[in-house]
DNA sequence: GTTTGTGAAGTATTTCACAGCC
DNA sequence: GGCTGTGAAATACTTCACAAAC
């Protein structure tokens, strides 16, 4: 709680949600109608207490002795994260990762449609992505604002991702998915977060020294 | 610090540090020879406060009135994430997403290179993708051991990663870079990151609501 | 007996602010 | 004058632990 009467959701508790929303999704699936914060958290490996201390900051969905209802907890959740409607987004750069972002056939089931997909290059221009005609960049902005779209897409090279992001910004985009390397800074009505494999993968060789190697100093390194 | 004498790096500060590489390396890149945790900050929209204190962690790497060294806090940076070398990767799953992976180019250039791929279905065992030749998953445990390979990538139905994440660890692997869409806890000499386009897709809609409407006690929604 | 919802306590992480150095 | 490195302060987040509900 920042001040008196008025707090904001912590970021973190709203990017655990959609994890609770997927194993909702999976436990409907099995028919099971109830769960307890022990049993999802279990499923998660998050402690029951983050999980009820999650949901406590949007309301009361349990019921004490029992634990939750399935199928009431994951519409409330949907309901909570906007996930309750189709979602229109469209694509930026349809190279190599582009078309493979296309092809994924996780995004439709969760409501995310793509409907536009755009790229700088004539070559790429009025070719078939999916069931998608490549168009021109120059025509993102009419697509964007007369279809209202609020969710974009960005796998450009490197080099051209800040500009598109900040024309994106420009068109009235206020989610941005970026498979681009690089940092932006977005204004903060804007959304955005980056996949990056490669700083994933940076992360975790930190930890591949053979019997954890750290100085008594904290200090890393065998010296 | 936790207790006396000994204590380990904040994972967040792990995770940040692979940030810090990439931007140097574009400094370097730039023939910029020297950089101020205020001019890093601002690239990577981190505050300056947070990336002296960050470093602090591994030692001291600047100069008073100057700022740091490109060239050498790259270097160190790079020894102490232990990315002074190549690693091998093996790959499992060579689907849409399997092979949208190998063609990535951004990995090698960072030093891992995808030495193997595997595929439990028998129509993609001794397939061409990319240089490699597609192998029965029956090899994984062979090939990992002799090459003493300790980083995987998961690019299997979410239906069958548990299974083959388990089977990972049990040759041997201590990295995963995860996409398919499940949560999985691993042993703590293990470590891995999953990659969840979706996930993070429904993140931002919750930000998605116009004038950001949000009840006066914190609750969301509009009743 | 079991499990939720939640203040209070405990940790973790970030930011401040300044002495020391270039 | 500018900037690092770092304890101390502030903030953010997680876990505890228990009253209330079933």
């Amino acid at each position: 709680m920042t001040q008196s009467t008025r707090w904001t959701i912590p970021e973190v508790v709203v990017q655990r949600l959609p994890l609770y929303v997927r194993s909702l999704g999976e436990l409907r699936k099995e028919r099971v109608s109830v769960v307890s914060s022990q049993e999802l958290g279990k499923k998660l490996q998050i402690t029951p207490a983050q999980i009820r201390k999650d949901l406590s900051y949007f309301g009361r969905f349990g019921k004490q002795g029992k634990g939750y209802n399935v199928a009431y907890l994951l519409e409330e959740l949907r309901r909570i994260l906007y996930l309750d409607r189709e979602w229109r987004v469209v694509l930026v750069g349809v190279g190599r990762l582009g078309r493979a972002v296309v092809s994924y056939p996780g995004f439709a089931p969760e409501g995310f449609k793509v409907v536009a997909a755009f790229d700088e290059s004539p070559d790429q221009v009025g070719q078939k992505v999916g069931n998608l005609t490549v168009r021109p960049v120059t025509e993102m902005e009419h697509i964007i604002n007369s279809d209202g779209i609020k969710i974009a897409i960005v796998a450009v090279p490197a080099s051209q991702a800040g500009g598109v992001i900040n024309r994106l910004i420009d068109y009235g985009i206020k989610a941005i998915l970026n498979y681009a390397p690089i940092s932006v800074d977005v204004p903060k009505d804007v959304t955005i977060r980056n996949i990056d494999p490669v700083l994933a993968l940076q992360s975790m060789t930190f930890y591949l020294r053979s019997p954890r190697v750290q100085g008594p100093d904290g200090r890393v390194g065998k010296a």
